[in-house]
DNA sequence: CAATTTTGTTAGATTAATCTAACTTTATAC
DNA sequence: GTATAAAGTTAGATTAATCTAACAAAATTG
């Protein structure tokens, strides 16, 4: 059974994953918060576990098992989000530093009751999408806001970056998953948007933002 | 801020204290299933931290931060019971091994969610007390049954053993916490007790169950 | 393509939590 | 009140997860 750190280092693997599931050393460092050695020597464990497939001065790579391992631990942390906020009365900002906690506890009961009581969800408070139980995770196709043109209606679907700071700039400007947004124009110079939706009639969205917002096309 | 480990040592220490409030170091050894030399190595940690007192070949004592902080992990243990049994639908006989895990997340609005939720109840799904926010506990007067007479009229109101095997016991006996109980006759010979409730007209509890079971008395 | 930079590895140390073996102190028991 | 037993301590080792310093390989770049 994988430690705590053991199934950060899963996770974290899982996420960085290029498409051809490979991520160097430095990356996960980078990510981890910790040396290089360290994730060496982590990844030669991870190895013996057989949870990744590594050779010296390669990147490494999830072998099924491990991606499973993340997955399942993914799905802990989304059904935790989704339940803090659907079922606790939590805010969508509130709930990642809780469910990076939760996520670890071995008890797949639990996991399974928060999911019975949500009613099976797909995605999480994000707009994520919640692995099954078997590690599957049914793909999405958002496209990003960012590509989007003008006179186009779409709704907001999820978030490629979900920190405290974004989320609550999102609060601060009504804006939550579901939200219709029209696109009135798209600055050439800064790639802004302005976009209308709800009661806001003209709101000015700048390109970092845009390109955090995933988004369903619907019209035009 | 205390490890998981450490919480566990201040929760063995803070329920095996005797009235003066001292732990020998087998006893603690005996509890923790570790060796008395980890203990001790343990106990002089937990002094560095200002949460115990201690000098050599004398018994351990927790400090007013040591009991507190004892107290908070078992208020959080005590209230996650409470959340699993009445929010989430876990039998009384499930709980305590995932409260194991959840009573160690660091994040006081999750129990206070809880607690709110809860109606802030003051005692767990066992009939323990549950901790204030202060870690002040507030005592509760049960007499154990196996001290009470024939002809009594009882409501059971706590149990000294929560073990999974004992609770399911209970459970096919259809005993529950408020359950109201008649003592028909008590056994000189093997301390054990004829009783009736709901239902049951005739049921014989062995003085291992009645020493288990904590009463209020309501008659005769 | 040689020089430099970046990336990755090895070696060795540290801390937390644990162990066993050996020793010491305290308690128990004739 | 000494002998034995029980309880407690010390010393030294182990494992997981981390670090820094030094070195090696791979990638970049003039």
């Amino acid at each position: 059974m994988a430690s705590q750190t053991e199934e950060n280092y899963l996770k974290a693997l899982f996420n960085l994953a290029n498409p051809a599931g490979e991520v160097n050393i430095s990356e996960l460092a980078n990510q981890m918060n910790v040396s290089m050695p360290t994730v060496n020597s982590m990844v030669k464990t991870l190895q013996k576990n057989g949870w990744v497939i590594y050779q010296k001065y390669k990147p490494v790579q999830l072998t099924p098992e491990g991606q499973k391992t993340a997955a399942l631990v993914i799905r802990q942390h989304r059904l935790t989000e989704m339940f803090l906020v659907n079922k606790m009365g939590f805010g969508w900002e509130e709930v990642h530093a809780i469910a990076e906690q939760v996520e670890h506890i071995h008890a797949p009961k639990f996991f399974e009751r928060m999911d019975e009581l949500l009613g099976f969800p797909t995605i999480d408070p994000h707009g994520s999408p919640i692995p099954d139980k078997m590690g599957r995770i049914k793909e999405t196709h958002y496209v990003c806001l960012d590509t989007c043109e003008a006179g186009q209606t779409v709704v907001l679907a999820a978030l490629t970056n979900s920190s405290t700071e974004f989320l609550e700039f999102l609060n601060s400007r009504n804006l939550s998953l579901g939200t219709q947004i029209t696109i009135h124009s798209k600055e050439t110079y800064d790639q802004s948007m302005v976009v209308s939706y709800l009661q806001n009639e003209r709101e000015t969205l700048s390109e970092k933002v845009c390109e955090k917002l995933l988004v369903r096309i619907i019209g035009e």
